[in-house]
DNA sequence: GCATTATATTCGTTGACATGAATATTCATG
DNA sequence: CATGAATATTCATGTCAACGAATATAATGC
């Protein structure tokens, strides 16, 4: 995995854009008022964003529309799928369990 | 999704120790040997993967053996299963093919 | 070319974090 | 209970990133 992917996401102001681009692509100006950012905070957001390689952008006028791209999300869901045995095994999961319990006790 | 799960992963060392936890448990030592860092580095970041819910440790004598913990990365996983349709969907797909062969022209 | 709109960049400040060295703590054993 | 092994914590230092304010740049229309 790139940790510049995880880097640029752990940002919660940059998570909050990437859930906003969720739904389609966006100007500069939508994102900053939607999501209560100073202006140069939501461009330089999306600077770090574009960077990583999670968004794109194309300009329409004065405007600049940014949108997700998949190649980055979609590497971190198939790095993930590669630990997917670590919560599908049974018996991890109940080695988990009873140290869970010990705890609580 | 959870903003702490990513920072702990976005740290490279971090990630390493992740990742070398995948084959099983180890103890403090065997990190810190195998991934070449200093101990009381091994050590901080342990902790920071703990905080963060990723790793789970048991002691046993003096050792403390770390194993990850599955919670956080099926979360991960299931946050990223939601943007499944960004990587899926043909039409943006084909928009972002389009995209990209511009830039390189 | 000037005013306006939209966005990007610069800059100084501040807070968080990684590092390494040193020290403290925990635990088994003689 | 003193010792050594394994790990955790403290502390000082340096670096980096987020923020807000201000300024610069880009594109449009008059």
């Amino acid at each position: 995995m790139n940790p510049e992917t995880l880097a640029a996401l752990s940002e919660p102001n940059r998570l909050r854009i990437v859930e906003l681009l969720r739904a389609g692509p966006r100007p500069v100006n939508d994102i900053h008022v939607r999501l209560k950012l100073r202006q140069s905070q939501a461009s330089q957001h999306l600077k770090v964003l574009k960077a990583a390689g999670l968004v794109a952008m194309e300009p329409r006028a004065q405007q600049r529309f940014y949108r997700l791209r998949a190649e980055p999300l979609k590497q971190l869901h198939e790095w993930l799928d590669t630990y997917r045995h670590v919560w599908e095994d049974r018996f991890e999961a109940l080695d988990e369990i009873v140290e869970e319990l010990k705890q609580k006790a």
